[in-house]
RNA sequence: GGGCGGUUAGUCGAGUGGUUAAGAUGCCUCCCUUUCACGGAGGAGACCAGGGGUUCGAUCCCCCUACCGCCUACCA
């Protein structure tokens, strides 16, 4: 088993998420950049984030800017990445605009950090490959590659590139390209034998190199794929330990064997586990995921909907320490029984070793019940702070609300934090404090004001006439008039409270009740008194 | 079809050649409370995927099977 420390590990810990610009950043995703976040500054080292755009007909307007701006939300930033004159570099049209405010002004030593920005470095390589033999040019053509597929199929045989120009020679093949005939690279995997990988979590496999096949190093416009690409920017960019998502796996020997024909030295190779969905299936942008930032456009055959995906943080009112702290626990754990953790404790806890090699499911259940652990943990101010953008999008609360606005929501706010279980809870948790009169259920107004009739209205009178004489307005002395009232009608416990707070907030539930009325202010109190009066006279 | 990976309650998961197999979530009950939520106390829920071995003894070690997943592109 490989050494996973880093004082058996003789260069500086390195790690690196490398997302394509295909969509937006989701939650699966999202665990595995964590976790390579995780391992940098576990050992004092550096996170990188490289975009692999060499599928340039794949990229999304507006997936770059929705990764970093996620990522910043998060609190996992990047210490070496896309900064501000990398990204202005770029095809505003391809990659959509980048408000420069998000990036930083120096993006690293070993940038550039976009693989379209890279390619002289590749053709370096590929030249090299090329000129050693470890690599060849290839001159079948997309539809020929298929047909051949296709027969293979037919066949149920699994297909497996002939090789036909293996052994061409190169001066004849660059004589065929000069006259312009397309070509892709391809690389020379071993022809039979046993190929070792080791990875830092499974150990090592053997692989019969029989049954993989010679594959394409530089495409036929001029890019390198993935396998290619990741490599050398693993390479040059000092990466120490290259953690991936366990799709990686089936293409490790290829990796490791393209390293090996480069010279260089194996980097630790770490799979972690995927993040599955309730169905079991892997989670991604196309099965299940929902963005961390939205609202996002939908990506269907390839084209942009008008089904914006609302975003976990923004929009249905996660908080990222919440998200990070429980997507940390999917493929991880710390050993004990230790769950809420702050990322500080996470990052102390944290161990490479302890990554488990089995699929977890993303619990949304789980996640609800953490991120109100963490909502209740939350400072008042912290709260109310984040909560109010929420009141803004439900329109409860105007967009440039003056300070009494503020401070009646605040308090309202407040008052529920304890229920909030999501962020965007707060508007349904808290609209009836803001209307004139509340919105009045049919089932409360049935259960609590019709059912007393005549005298829960003058139940309900003597309770205004009792609180329009209160002096001063605040909790203790409204529960003593209400309460007082109650005691002269024979009321108490529910009989006491119910019919006024579904007079004075339309439902059953809430905070309590005396608090509520405090806080909705006297006037406010007495004009839903007035009117619960007439509908318990029907 | 082939290759690879995985398998401890619904879910997340700890764990060890001998344990009553942690804990959490979800569910149920009770307590607290004006209600809901929070909090507190309990409860149900696992033949440790199945079958073979090895062993005095296997959830743990080995083999086989099943199931699930991933890959099988001039995508990443």
């Amino acid at each position: 088993m490989t050494e996973l420390t880093s004082d058996s590990f003789d260069r500086p810990v390195r790690t690196r998420f490398a997302p394509s610009p295909t969509g937006f950043l989701h939650v699966g995703a999202f665990r595995t950049a964590l976790f390579s976040w995780l391992v940098a500054k576990k050992f004092g080292g550096q996170f990188i984030l490289r975009v692999e755009d060499t599928d340039q007909a794949r990229v999304v307007p507006g997936s770059l800017e929705s990764l970093i701006r996620s990522m910043q939300a998060l609190g996992i930033m990047y210490d070496e990445g896309p900064d501000k004159s990398s990204v202005a570099a770029l095809d505003v049209q391809k990659y959509g605009a980048v408000d420069p405010s998000i990036l930083p002004d120096f993006d690293g030593e070993y940038g550039p950090y976009f693989q379209s920005q890279r390619l002289t470095r590749y053709s370096e390589v590929l030249e090299q490959l090329l000129e050693e033999g470890k690599a060849y040019y290839a001159f079948e053509t997309q539809e020929e590659l298929d047909a051949q597929r296709a027969v293979a199929m037919a066949r149920k045989i699994p297909f497996l590139y002939n090789r036909r120009y293996r052994d061409f020679s190169l001066g004849e093949s660059r004589d065929r390209i000069a006259r312009g005939e397309p070509a892709v690279i391809r690389f020379k995997m071993p022809v039979s034998g046993p190929i070792r990988t080791v990875d830092a979590l499974r150990g090592e496999t053997i692989w019969d190199a029989t049954t993989m096949d010679d594959f394409i190093i530089q495409k036929s416009d001029g890019f390198p794929p993935y396998h290619l690409a990741a490599i050398v920017d693993d390479h040059d960019m000092l990466i120490s330990h290259v953690l991936r998502g366990e799709e990686w796996i089936p293409s490790f020997p290829k990796h490791v064997c393209l390293v090996q024909a480069l010279g260089w030295e194996q980097p630790i190779w770490i799979h972690a586990p995927s993040v599955l969905g309730t169905d079991k299936k892997k989670l991604s942008k196309r099965h299940g995921a929902k963005p961390l930032i939205g609202p996002v456009p939908e990506l269907k055959d390839g084209e942009l909907t008008g089904d914006f995906l609302s975003g976990l943080i923004n929009q249905e009112g996660y908080l990222p320490e919440a998200l990070v702290n429980f997507l940390a626990l999917i493929g991880w754990s710390p050993g004990d029984d230790r769950e809420v953790m702050p990322l500080s404790e996470l990052l102390s806890a944290f161990s490479v070793e302890a990554i488990s090699t089995a699929p977890g499911i993303f619990d949304a259940d789980k996640l609800l019940w953490m991120n109100g652990v963490y909502i209740r943990n939350l400072s008042r101010e912290d709260f109310v702070q984040r909560a109010l953008p929420f009141l803004q999008n439900a329109k409860l609360l105007p967009d440039n609300p003056n300070i009494e606005e503020v401070t009646y929501a605040s308090v309202a706010l407040e008052l529920e934090q304890e229920r909030v279980k999501r962020l965007d809870e707060v508007s349904a948790l808290t609209d009836f404090f803001f209307p004139e009169l509340p919105v009045y259920s049919e089932k409360s107004v049935a259960n609590w004001l019709r059912k007393g009739g005549m005298t829960t209205a003058a139940y309900l009178s003597a309770v205004a006439s009792s609180l329009s004489n209160i002096e001063p307005w605040n909790e203790t002395v409204v529960e003593q008039a209400v309460r007082n009232t109650g005691i002269e009608f024979n009321r108490e416990k529910g009989e006491l409270t119910h019919p006024v707070r579904v007079a004075v907030t339309g439902r059953e539930t809430g905070p309590g009740l005396f608090e509520t009325i405090a806080a909705m202010g006297k006037k406010r109190t007495l004009t839903r008194l007035a009117h619960a009066v007439e509908l318990a006279r029907g």
